[in-house]
RNA sequence: GUGAACGUAGCUCAGCAGGUUAGAGCAUCGGAUUGUGGUUCCGAGGGUCGUGGGUUCGAGUCCCAUCUUUCACCCCA
């Protein structure tokens, strides 16, 4: 017989791990909704015109598609299929693809329920999204994403909230993190500076890598990208600049003095770190130029946050863009987000041992079974506690006491309840502590009374 | 999409230079102990050695292909 497996890239969650997921889940929403957000959800898959075309040439390949329903081949003339053109037979069998984030939907679900929305809007979702991507380290086909995004409205009270909400969620997980900062507007002067004004995108992907990858293979990417000598020289200078973010800052007026654009960025992140002065944060918070971040729809105000002490990309990361819905025909609606990663999250807290030790989601007790008189007695017993708040279960087999207990044990329910013989004659339960191993015997009508104390 | 490594029981792995019937620990089940778990002792079940082909008298072991997983690149959470 052939072994079950899963798609790559995909996991399944045992209920340990299951309840540690919550944990991160239920910790990112209450932060989320004590700023305000309220949830929503929107469906797994999504139209291919909705999705196609808005992440890149690269984005575009790492989407699942769904295959047609019903004979979708037969209307296809035979020279199209011999012709081998895996993109333009894709068209015609798919029509659908699974969500690769929440933000595109979001845009799409804010232009078709824009009667219902009440602008500015602040929307939290927390659901999987899909990539085809190959897996690796902190890499999955199927992750979820929890993004809070406020649209619109253009004020950078709304950057600070996020930088706040990101401090907040990062505090209750006990996560030590840096909160790197940059922006678009920034990187479009800086691209002005050099010369080169067209080329931001090109610029923007190979600055992104000067953490990673070092100063040299910056200047070899660029120059493969027949960026001029020139231009590359003059770049350098703004990438190692050095010091606090205010030295940074004012050196960046100086070399950007010229651009209006660039000018505008600095002022925009002088005024989110003016806010963050008055309200301090715990995360350290670095203006870092060279962060760009793939995506190519933020506008304004860059945001991706790191653990630095677990081995792990960004953990979170988010932004500003102007337009996001005019692809959907409905412009002049700003939007500010942020996402964040829970299965990274979720690793990185595992790496740090910062989970919880939670007992709270573990069954109570567990009342072990003998014969169907025995049985009568327990059913209201468990009924009981049940309605008092107190998770309980009745092992469903008559199997033997030995096999009861190591359920309980490996389960971890602290407490068992014993009725035989001997306690059906005195209407009495055995309670047994599988702690301590003590087992006393009480009467049934304090029993309830009996399991809140112990 | 590019490159590298791995694949033996449910899980983690051993298997020496190619040589009888492929092993261990954990887990499972049974017993020691028919109303007392975690510890201990005894026993049992469980494998087309990822798949397909090749070399050889003989392949878990060598070669090729393929799939899977992991890691790195691209890109990203």
């Amino acid at each position: 017989m052939q072994k079950p497996s899963i798609p790559k890239g995909t996991r399944d969650f045992l209920p340990d791990e299951t309840a540690k997921r919550n944990y991160i889940f239920d910790t990112i929403s209450a932060v989320f909704r004590l700023y305000g957000f309220r949830q929503i959800e929107t469906p797994a898959m999504e139209n291919l015109t909705t999705l196609l075309g808005k992440y890149g040439d690269e984005g575009d390949k790492l989407l699942f598609k769904i295959l047609n329903s019903g004979d979708f081949i037969s209307d296809i003339p035979t020279a199209e299929l011999l012709e081998k053109n895996s993109v333009k037979l894709t068209n015609k069998i798919s029509e659908k693809g699974l969500r690769y984030d929440l933000t595109v939907p979001f845009a799409r679900f804010v232009v078709q329920n824009r009667d219902k929305i009440i602008f500015p809007f602040k929307r939290f979702q927390i659901q999987p999204v899909w990539r085809a991507d190959r897996p690796q380290k902190g890499r999955y086909r199927e992750f979820y994403q929890c993004d809070a995004d406020m649209i619109g409205s253009d004020s950078l009270i709304n950057e600070f909230e996020l930088l706040q909400i990101i401090d907040e969620v990062f505090n209750r997980l006990k996560i030590k993190v840096l909160i790197k900062l940059n922006n678009r507007k920034i990187l479009s002067g800086i691209a002005e500076f050099i010369g080169e004004p067209q080329r931001i995108v090109d610029i923007t992907v190979a600055i992104d890598k000067f953490d990673k990858a070092g100063l040299e293979n910056v200047k070899k990417e660029l120059e493969e990208k027949n960026i001029a000598a020139e231009a590359i020289s003059k770049l350098q200078p703004v990438l190692q600049l050095k010091g606090t973010n205010a030295d940074k800052l004012s050196a960046l007026k100086n070399i950007l003095s010229n651009s209006e654009t660039g000018l505008k960025g600095i002022a925009e992140i002088e005024t989110v770190l003016n806010y963050i002065n008055t309200v301090p944060v715990k995360a350290e918070i670095e203006l870092d130029l060279t962060l760009a971040r793939g995506l190519n729809y933020y506008t304004g105000t860059i945001i991706e946050v790191k653990a630095p002490d677990a081995e792990m990309g960004s953990i979170a990361g988010g932004g500003r863009y102007d337009n996001l819905t005019g692809v959907f025909g409905m412009e002049g609606i700003s939007g500010v987000g942020i996402s964040f990663g829970a299965d990274r999250i979720y690793d990185v807290l595992n790496q740090l041992s910062l989970f919880p030790e939670n007992s709270a989601n573990r069954t109570r007790i567990l009342f072990v079974s003998f014969g169907s008189s025995e049985l009568n007695c327990c059913l209201p017993l468990v009924q009981k506690l049940r309605s008092a708040g107190i998770s309980a279960e009745i092992y469903p087999e008559h199997a033997k006491l030995k096999k009861q207990l190591s359920y309980a044990d490996a389960n971890r329910i602290n407490l068992v309840a014993i009725v035989g013989e001997n306690e059906l004659k005195n209407g009495s339960v055995s309670l047994k502590n599988m702690i301590t191993g003590e087992q006393r015997e009480i009467k049934i009508n304090s029993l309830v009374e009996a399991v809140i104390n112990s």
